[in-house]
RNA sequence: GCGCCCGUAGCUCAACUGGAUAGAGCAUCUGACUACGGAUCAGAAGGUUGGGAGUUCGAAUCUUCCCGGGCGCACCA
């Protein structure tokens, strides 16, 4: 509908100017009803190039307009020059009836149809359980999947990881110390080594599987290999207890026996970007506008991070993705531009990679922040996180603020199961609906159809508009990539859906008003369940 | 010191990327069904959008300078 009236306004336009001087069309939600139900504010822009006042350029566009009164049942000039439209009522009935034959497909987009888009997430290295540090990561990663999915993408959920290098190292000597203990010999404990609870489990592990033996033998690798696995796979379980499935596991070492680094060198090198000083091999970071340049082999001959994450982003995109989402805790805010940029020097079209940067989040407990530091045992990981507050809760916390900002986790508030948790305000919003529709039994045909001009009472329209933003909401969530956006609507679709039930009702009424309303309500409760499930959270019928 | 984020009601955050009167939740106060789930709804109160200057028809949003907080700034990952 948007584009339609987008489409009328350019036509109009049309006469009214040449085509060089053709404005961008935007057409917005006005935020007040009074306002109507689309906005156009070209005639403002127009003001300065026509040197006109706004309102007399408006008033020529609307006198020019040509629109079909079927669809539109208003244009008015307001304000400073505001062309606002009406949508016809008959219209928006017609819309119900779209609702429901979609159904659980209704807010699919084709934004990004056909394209091929790989989201690479989480991607912590094997070496401790996942903490809520990663949960923010996590689920953005997977929601901003499953947005991508909804706007017509084909997406691969990617994790990358390390198991070789000196964490992996400490981490095995960690567990081997541990065993020590066990066993009654001696292995010391390393320096900086990791100090949880699990390496004790793990440790207990590698002695009932390969008894007490080892220490004396070069099993080095025993103890690294056993940490691996039995990390991975506590940190799988947590996440598919998470709703998180992931597709593909990518090990960075691969890129080394594939050759894929010492590409990346020569072909860098090749282009007058890599230089040798002091033994090291390095990158002209100062080409693209850096105060330094950087190292990308150490002169030990070890590459630093930054050389294999260039290599694994070459590897993406040779692997024919139209487009590479990655998701990054601040941290890595000043590093990921080297990788843009070698990206780019490559020949790779560098806007095919996009990157997320989410801000920290600060867990809070009895109204004070939890300080948390990663390799000393007090963290609080993902999976005790959701033991306190359930997977839905843990998901919906963590989408709930704009990726952008610090985002404040509130144990309590996220334990609370009554009104101050704002995401049973939506799964009892559905609830609601699916009881009240259990109520009418079968005094209905709930498959007839119904007559949805009936529904004249300001929060039946109201609700009806909700409803059709919702594609809307998606496209900008997915764009922006800020899930946030789809739970602010879904917040605002709850709130139009309590109005409506305490102004207007169902069981009682006669019954093809009841009917219509009943499938009005029935849209609503599709729209409530497609967004939460974007959302990766239940839409329960029973709470 | 340099770079990147952030600063909005008492608290946690929105504001469709420059639009019309800056909105929600929590907390506080006042009200609401003998019927569909009160985990709800209606209302009150709460603001110089950290501060100053600038850009224009129009600024929380863009520019610049201060103030305050976070994260980076290794031949660590």
């Amino acid at each position: 509908m948007k584009n339609y009236v987008a489409e009328i306004i350019e036509k109009a336009l049309g006469s009214l100017l040449d085509v060089n001087q053709m404005p961008e069309i935007i057409i917005e939600n006005p935020r007040m009803p009074e306002h109507g139900d689309a906005a156009c504010n070209v005639a403002m822009t127009l003001a300065r190039t026509l040197k006109k006042p706004p309102r007399a350029i408006a008033e020529e566009l609307v006198s020019k307009l040509e629109y079909d009164e079927s669809a539109i049942k208003s244009v008015e000039i307001a304000g400073p020059g505001f062309i606002n439209f009406r949508y016809a009522d008959d219209w928006l009935y017609h819309q119900l009836e779209t609702i429901r034959s979609a159904g659980s497909e209704f807010g699919k987009g084709e934004s990004l149809k056909g394209k091929k888009v790989l989201v690479e997430f989480v991607s912590a290295n094997p070496t401790g359980p996942l903490t809520v540090g990663h949960g923010r990561n996590a689920v953005l990663g997977d929601t901003i999947s499953r947005l991508l999915e909804w706007s017509g993408a084909k997406v691969d959920r990617e994790y990358y990881f390390n198991n070789a290098g000196r964490q992996m190292r400490i981490l095995g000597q960690s567990v081997a110390s541990r065993y020590a203990d066990l066993v009654g010999g001696t292995f010391p404990f390393p320096e900086d080594g990791y100090q949880g609870e699990y390496i004790k489990d793990i440790a207990k592990d590698v002695q009932t599987k390969h008894g007490d033996d080892l220490l004396n033998s070069d099993s080095e690798a025993i103890f690294r290999k056993a940490a691996e696995e039995a990390i991975f796979d506590d940190i799988q379980q947590t996440l598919e207890r998470m709703n998180i499935k992931m597709d593909l596991f990518f090990n960075e070492h691969s890129l080394y026996e594939s050759g894929a680094i010492e590409k990346v060198v020569t072909d860098l090198r090749e282009k007058g970007l890599v230089f040798e000083k002091d033994g090291a091999t390095w990158f002209k970071t100062t080409e693209f506008g850096k105060e330094k340049d950087t190292v990308l082999i150490k002169s030990s001959g070890e590459p630093t991070y930054r050389l294999p994450d260039i290599a694994y982003h070459a590897e993406k995109l040779n692997r024919g993705y139209d487009l590479c989402v990655d998701v990054f805790g601040a941290d890595h805010i000043a590093t990921y531009p080297d990788v843009i940029n070698a990206i780019g020097a490559l020949g790779y079209e560098k806007e095919k990679v996009d990157v997320l940067v989410y801000q920290f989040v600060t867990i809070v407990q009895d109204g004070k922040p939890f300080k948390m530091s990663t390799r000393k045992a007090n963290f609080i990981t993902l999976d005790e996180l959701m033991d306190e507050t359930g997977a839905d809760v843990t998901r919906f916390f963590f989408l709930m603020r704009a990726p952008g900002t610090h985002l404040e986790f509130d144990i309590d508030q996220a334990k609370e199961s009554g009104e101050k948790n704002p995401v049973f305000y939506l799964q009892y919003a559905h609830a609601r609906i699916k009881s009240i529709s259990r109520n009418l039994g079968d005094t209905l045909d709930a498959n007839a159809k119904a007559d949805f001009s009936l529904l004249k009472h300001s929060s039946e329209v109201s609700l009806i508009k909700q409803l059709l933003l919702f594609p809307e909401s998606i496209e900008s969530a997915a764009k922006h990539k800020e899930p946030h956006r789809l739970i602010n609507y879904l917040n605002d679709l709850a709130a139009g859906f309590h109005k409506f039930y305490h102004d207007c009702r169902i069981v009682g009424e006669e019954e093809s008003l009841a009917l219509a309303r009943m499938q009005l309500l029935e849209c609503v409760a599709q729209v409530m369940a497609n967004g939460l499930g974007i959302l990766g959270i239940d839409a329960p019928d029973r709470m």
